[in-house]
DNA sequence: AGCACGCCGACT
DNA sequence: GTCGGCGTGCTC
């Protein structure tokens, strides 16, 4: 038998049910054209509708192989993603329950770049054949006619016969159309135009020769890039202060040449100043040197930099990759959203300069794929990013970077629900590369892989200045009370601030809610005004005079009179950053206050027009939520006021007290950056909380400590693994059913396994925390288990849930499982 | 997703 | 008898 070639392809349908590796045979002269990671169009269904799919594995094949049908064409000429990428997408697939098209999306180019299309075209012979065709087939025929050439997409606009395609189909067949395969390409390389001279081994006198001396502005731009390789159109009409006709005409004299030029749109702002090194302290040093030395010598090649707020991680950072580039490879560095700042970009790109791409989630869909290809390309060697970023496409990976490494956005909420860490980890196993951590407050899971010896541990305590962290003050908020304070502000934050105004210095304010009141009751009768499609209480927005939900974003005016029982004693409780922000300002009218929050820096670039204003100084309070804790370096700010350190602590979540600790450490690092001693105060209801004291006095380690006996004994990560199913849906009855219905199912699976010990640790159907949302019920059901039998469990759930999801009983049911989610909130 | 097949009721 | 609506199941 004659030797064939066959590929895997995933296809590109956005079902579950075809989602799986589908086998086509090759043709043979197609074979040198193909590889793993490209994409292809391939014959699919009865019809042998064409669609577009990747090819995941070529393999030869000995076997019979009739039923296998032939790929029909090749899209790319070298592979869009890497065998190693396409591996890392399988291994996530995998871990966290997701679809190989959905695993996959995360290590393409963005976007859906390009769009295969049919277009129908006339045959020039058509006439002769149109006798022998049905009502149907003539009705269609007759929009061809009209519209020769039209896509096979804008044809089904224009008639909705169910079987559009197969009559298409006849019609060629017949022999009055031909259809014709094209690609269009959604995102388009952006072109410029550019200018240079014609001539560039002549002499400026000799070029100028023909040219008259009254034309002042030819000669401008002659002179002008006579010592200038090339420029831009855009950029010579604006230095020469000319028109373009003046560039056209010398176009015209075979002076300058005008051509086309691909530009790749640059979404780093140019004005940046350089990022000089800096002289690297005792422990810096060490931490570079042991690090690099590590990795050269293969010793290790995971690092968890635990470093206090200020003790110059960045710089380590840097110098790193410094070393590692010069080596050859390519790095990735991740920070949180939110701290993906321009002050974060500057360091990076003052350092590296153009050697950096930045990626975040502002991009515009052209930029992102510049970006992407640029990487792809090896035009650069450093990515900057946030989640996402590190799938970025380089081929010779050298180390990928996490900073805040605690922070919770780097885990998806999307499918594959991916924690960027472990994907990093993993991504650094396949190519080789070493992971560097880096945070002051490092998350519980991580520490304790320190302690497992699976993760080298590096401590910086001492901080670049030599300052001193702040010192905190923990208020008890119910003294107050006692006090007859019933302000928002107890006595020493109050004095404190008006002590800093008088001081000159700048004070922040962190509330984590914004809105004005987070909740409007009805005094007599106990009504809550809640979301009508969230079970939400709403949020009362004093500047709007609306009620917001924060999970649908529903709006709606505040009732006058109590809905239910039509008293008129309705109350706004709750405070959010915009009461706040009326307080201070009637506390201190003098002041200049600004406040930032998602509301206040929904317009682009206003969270920057906000973050300049501070740092000139032009601002006196910031009020602020999450968004103010990140990275930001503010050296005049000397007084942190957390107003309310239970919001995080009172969650029922087994991971809200370690919040906790990392929000008090980290927005109490905001303080004494600069010359001048930082002070911050807490204000609590819950004082003698471990965590509060322990952030109090900066001790990590007593409270990983506390915390890790906590997990320990209730059996939480990193002892255990959890697994989340949230079953959702409009019609109650069907959710709470099919909650019922998956959890039964899966005790059943498990004793079909012989592991009726896993059914103890199922927790549910239960409810949700959050019981309604846009309109869904949310049931839940909550798994924990040893990591050992993490697979199995696994397996059972995606029997049960993913393989029959299309089943009736799942009808209008959605199931979202989160592999170790964040929280189990 | 599409497409076909099969079953069933409505209508020439 | 035949046409079309809809439920079900498969696509290398």
């Amino acid at each position: 038998m004659m030797k064939k070639f066959i590929a895997q392809v995933i296809v590109d349908n956005k079902t579950s049910n075809t989602d799986k590796p589908y086998t086509y045979l090759i043709k043979e002269e197609m074979l040198e054209d193909i590889r793993e990671g490209m994409r292809v169009v391939v014959p699919f269904g009865m019809g042998n509708r064409l669609i577009k799919g990747i090819v995941i594995n070529i393999e030869e094949y000995e076997k019979e192989f009739t039923k296998f049908k032939y790929i029909e064409d090749v899209l790319d000429d070298k592979p869009i993603i890497s065998k190693e990428m396409i591996d890392l997408s399988f291994w996530m697939r995998d871990y966290y329950l997701s679809s190989y098209l959905d695993a996959l999306h995360l290590v393409m180019p963005p976007g859906n770049i390009k769009e295969i299309n049919t277009y129908i075209n006339l045959k020039k012979e058509w006439k002769e054949k149109i006798g022998d065709l049905g009502p149907k087939e003539k009705e269609i025929f007759d929009i061809l006619i009209k519209n020769d050439g039209i896509s096979f997409e804008n044809l089904k606009k224009l008639n909705k016969d169910k079987n559009l395609r197969r009559k298409v189909i006849s019609l060629e067949e017949k022999g009055l159309i031909r259809t014709t395969l094209e690609i269009d390409t959604k995102i388009r390389k952006k072109y410029e135009r550019y200018v240079h001279l014609c001539n560039r081994e002549v002499l400026l006198d000799e070029l100028l020769l023909d040219i008259d001396k009254r034309a002042n502005k030819q000669i401008e731009i002659l002179e002008f890039l006579y010592n200038i390789d090339e420029i831009s159109m855009k950029e010579l009409l604006r230095t020469t202060n000319t028109s373009l006709s003046v560039v056209k005409t010398l176009e015209e004299k075979g002076k300058v040449a005008i051509y086309e030029k691909e530009v790749l749109r640059d979404p780093i702002p140019d004005d940046i100043c350089k990022y000089n090194k800096h002289e690297l302290t005792k422990q810096q040093k060490y931490c570079v040197e042991t690090i690099y030395s590590d990795i050269k010598k293969g010793k290790c090649d995971k690092f968890l930099i635990h470093g206090v707020t200020g003790s110059g991680k960045t710089e380590i950072y840097l110098q790193l990759i410094e070393k590692i580039i010069a080596s050859g490879k390519q790095a990735i560095v991740l920070v949180p959203e939110i701290s993906l700042t321009p002050q974060t970009v500057e360091r990076f790109v003052g350092r590296f300069g153009d050697n950096v791409a930045v990626l975040h989630s502002k991009l515009s869909n052209g930029e992102r794929f510049d970006e992407w290809r640029r990487i792809k390309e090896d035009k650069v060697k450093i990515a900057v990013g946030a989640r996402s970023a590190v799938f970025a496409p380089f081929n010779n990976l050298g180390i990928i970077i996490i900073d805040e490494e605690h922070e919770n956005s780097y885990k998806s909420s999307m499918n594959p629900k991916y924690d960027a860490i472990k994907v990093a980890e993993k991504r650094c196993e396949i190519e080789g590369a070493s992971l560097v951590l880096g945070t002051a407050t490092p998350s519980i899971e991580t520490y304790y892989r320190t302690k497992l010896s699976e993760i080298k541990l590096l401590t910086l305590d001492e901080r670049i200045n030599n300052k001193n962290l702040p010192m905190m003050s923990i208020i008890d908020m119910r003294e107050e009370l006692d006090k007859g304070n019933k302000s928002i502000l107890s006595i020493e934050l109050y004095k404190a601030i008006e002590e800093n105004l008088k001081n000159k210095k700048q004070t922040i304010l962190f509330l984590n809610r914004r809105g004005y009141s987070t909740f409007v009751s009805c005094r007599k009768c106990g009504y809550v005004v809640k979301c009508d499609n969230c079970d939400v209480s709403m949020t009362y927005h004093f500047k709007e005079n609306k009620l917001k939900c924060h999970y649908c974003g529903m709006s709606l005016k505040p009732p006058e009179v109590c809905p239910k029982c039509g008293s008129k004693y309705i109350k706004y409780f709750g405070i959010g950053t915009e009461k706040i922000e009326e307080t201070i300002k009637n506390y201190f009218p003098q002041a200049r206050v600004a406040r930032m929050d998602l509301d206040t820096t929904s317009k682009k670039n206003s969270h920057i027009k906000i973050l300049n204003r501070m740092k000139k100084g032009e601002i006196d309070i910031l009020i602020g939520t999450q968004m103010i804790t990140k990275g930001l370096d503010f050296p005049l700010v000397t007084l942190v006021g957390i107003i309310a350190a239970d919001t995080s602590l009172n969650l029922p979540d087994f991971r809200s007290a370690e919040r906790t600790f990392q929000l008090l450490t980290q927005v109490g690092g905001r303080a004494g950056r600069g010359d001048f001693e930082g002070k911050v105060i807490v204000q609590t209801y819950n004082p003698s909380h471990f965590s509060i004291q322990m952030a109090k006095n900066y001790e990590y380690n007593e409270f990983y400590e506390t915390e890790i006996m906590m997990r320990k004994e209730f059996k939480y990560p990193p002892f255990i693994d959890i697994l989340d199913i949230v079953i959702y849906g409009p019609e109650e009855e069907r959710v709470i059913n099919s909650a019922k219905k998956v959890h039964s199912d899966i005790v059943k699976q498990l004793e079909k396994e012989s592991r009726r010990d896993l059914v103890e640790n199922i927790f549910g159907p239960n409810p949700a925390p959050l019981e309604k949302l846009k309109n869904n019920y949310r049931w839940q059901i909550l798994f924990k288990c040893n990591k050992n039998d993490l697979d199995l469990l696994k397996g059972v759930i995606k029997r049960v849930c993913i393989d029959n999801s299309q089943s009736k009983h799942y009808k209008g049911i959605k199931f979202n499982i989160d592999v170790n989610p964040n929280s189990i909130l």
